[in-house]
RNA sequence: GCCUCCGUAGCUCAGCUGGAUAGAGCGACCGCCUUCUAAGCGGUAGGUCGCAGGUUCGAAUCCUGCCGGGGGUACCA
């Protein structure tokens, strides 16, 4: 049951009796509660819209359309204001209705049946196998795996998918920094770790893996002879880590794609002579960047993709100096074998500092699929750590190094998913890691929980009444607070469509968060007049309904807390 | 230089893809616990939506140009 929606077709049914093309319009009607309260409880601008092709005042539209919204039932009022806006009041027993399949009904609210055709790949994390994840990964994955949740909602069939960087030279220096530490450990001696390798300790346990299971062999070997095996090892380990991390925050994948696999299988010699094909490679000399000039920049033909063709600045180049295949041409080839597979649509959840990134991807993407595949990134912008409003500088060098685990062990894994959920992608988040906890309405996690938590200590209390002898009578519930309650939970099957499309998972935090006031707002009534209390001991029905209404709000908040990861809580210390 | 994101109340930010008189929290000030959980509620004060143009019935929202801040700027991943 949707309200909005229902009143959309209603309207659609209208106007199309109107000699007009209706589809030229349909996305833009607006079907929306309206800010100002006096303005109704649905405005619609369709009689604007039609004011052109029409050729008639947007009024005199209004007036027609208006004779015929009136005939529906639920309907109570319709005004023509302003503009030409047309505003719907609706008899309360809507709302009621509306509240009464939510809580009835089976499957969650909002939620629309999965297309298995409708198939969509959203990859997150990403997470370089070279160490723990820190902050940073922990918005991308947080970010990534709500968003899938939310897709998933509104009936898309989601794969979630995560991307490992395996291959280059970042992995050698990976499969380097263990073997020095291998070295340490059997008492030889080494030189520093140099800037291109990973110092941090928590190698020393990979390294101690394989002096347990190696022993010495490798101590006086070439890097050839250990080169493979140590990388083998070592990739294993880090993504052992980094996946048990995930978990720690209730966050999967679906598809492991190995980036040394795509190289190995091929894809990049086929993706080459694809794109050849289509004209889109030559061999050219880029020109050097505006600005700063790096000093190591030198002139040279290279093998070159027509970005540009799509949007991009410049165009990117395949292939390094020394003949090996840039990190780009790895990446279009595994773009290429994910286009392979058939998604309608492809999203990547990046970190703000691939911005750069994002047209050549798209590029090669269009290529591949004649531009018939959706593609988007979603960058998320920095988090910069605090604690009690002092920044948290980080550097690998200096051991500050503060990682997602950590932050995780401190503030559990439900206020980190919220946190990271109260901004927009691509706005910068602050993340303080004492404020978080603070019990106010600073930490808007428990503010939420606390409402939840509230209801379950209604039910608690009402064990004792026999309730069940009394059936649920929504009629009874009229005053403002129980009404805007109602129509505020009507609202949601369009509030999350909204948000799943515009692929913003933090719109649900917000409307948890209005939903949540609410509930606090009716309860505090309680305070103030005792017959405004949910329970009341000598009118049963009452109770049993106002109970119902609680029990309902609650069931969103479980449903919203669902889509964003977040465990609810049946009772607050 | 170029690309990109951000700029909304003292601070941190929402603003439902163009709607009517721009919202919330924190901070400030004033109230509410013999009460279903006060990690809560109510109220007051606080705005040239960075600036200037443009698009139209209508702009915080879309376009252009500035100003300020973050990120990115061949051969890293």
């Amino acid at each position: 049951m949707n309200v909005y929606e229902d009143i959309k077709t209603n309207i659609i049914s209208i106007i199309s009796k109107l000699e007009i093309n209706v589809n030229d319009i349909i996305d833009k009607i607006s079907v929306e509660p309206p800010k100002e309260e006096l303005h109704g409880d649905i405005s619609t601008n369709v009689a604007m819209l039609l004011s052109k092709t029409l050729k008639k005042p947007p009024l005199e539209i209004a007036k027609i359309i208006k004779l015929e919204l009136e005939k529906n039932n639920n309907i109570s009022k319709v005004d023509i204001a302003g503009p030409g806006f047309i505003n719907l009041y609706f008899h309360t027993s809507i709302w009621q209705k509306c509240c009464f399949y939510i809580l009835d009904s089976e499957t969650d609210y909002g939620r629309i049946k999965t297309d298995n055709a409708n198939k969509i790949n959203v990859e997150y994390v990403s997470a370089n196998p070279t160490g723990p994840m820190h902050i940073g990964h922990a918005r991308g994955a947080v970010f990534g795996d709500s968003l899938a949740n939310l897709l998933e909602f509104i009936g898309y069939n989601v794969t979630r998918e995560y991307y490992i960087n395996d291959a280059g030279e970042q992995v050698n220096n990976l499969a380097r920094s263990v073997y020095k530490r291998y070295l340490e450990i059997l008492n030889i001696k080494t030189d520093d770790f140099t800037d291109d390798l990973y110092p941090g300790e928590y190698l020393v346990p990979v390294a101690e893996q394989i002096v347990s299971e190696y022993e010495d062999k490798y101590i006086d070997k070439s890097e050839e002879d250990w080169l493979e095996l140590f990388k083998t090892i070592s990739i294993k380990a880090m993504m052992d880590v980094i996946k048990h991390d995930l978990s720690l925050i209730n966050v999967r994948h679906d598809v492991f794609t190995s980036e040394a696999k795509i190289h190995k299988d091929g894809y990049i010699d086929k993706v080459v002579s694809i794109l050849d094909k289509k004209n889109l490679l030559y061999q050219g000399v880029l020109d050097p960047p505006k600005g700063k000039l790096k000093d190591d920049w030198e002139s040279r033909p290279q093998l070159l993709f027509k970005s540009s063709l799509y949007g991009d600045d410049i165009d990117r180049p395949l292939k390094k100096s020394d003949d090996s295949w840039t990190y780009f041409a790895a990446d279009a080839a595994y773009h290429y074998e994910k286009c392979n597979r058939n998604y309608k649509s492809i999203i990547n959840v990046w970190g703000a500092d691939h911005g750069g990134y994002v047209k050549r991807v798209g590029g090669v993407i269009n290529a591949f699929s004649e531009r018939k595949i959706d593609f988007n990134v979603k960058l998320c912008q920095l988090v910069s750590l605090s604690n009690k409003g002092k920044p948290f500088k980080m550097s690998k060098r200096a051991g500050n190094f503060i990682t997602m685990k950590h932050v995780i062990e401190s503030v559990g894994p439900d206020v980190l998913r919220f946190i990271m959920l109260t901004r927009k992608n691509d706005a910068t988040l602050d993340f303080d890691m004492d404020k978080v906890l603070e019990e106010s309405k600073e930490n808007p996690v428990y503010y939420v929980q606390y409402a939840y938590a509230r209801v379950n200590s209604l039910l608690d209390k009402s064990k004792s009444l026999n309730l069940n002898n009394y059936k649920i009578d929504y009629s009874l519930l009229n005053n403002k607070e129980e009404v805007f309650l109602m129509k505020l939970m009507a609202q949601w099957p369009r509030f999350v469509e909204a948000a799943a499309k515009a692929h913003e998972p933090h719109r649900i935090t917000i409307f948890l968060n209005d939903l949540a006031g609410a509930l606090h707002s009716y309860w505090a009534k309680g305070n103030e007049d005792e017959k405004q209390r949910i329970i009341i001991e000598d009118d049963l029905l009452l109770t049993r309904s106002r109970l119902a209404l609680a029990e309902t709000v609650q069931k969103l908040i479980g449903i919203g807390l669902k889509i964003i990861g977040v465990q609810p809580l049946d009772k607050l210390n």
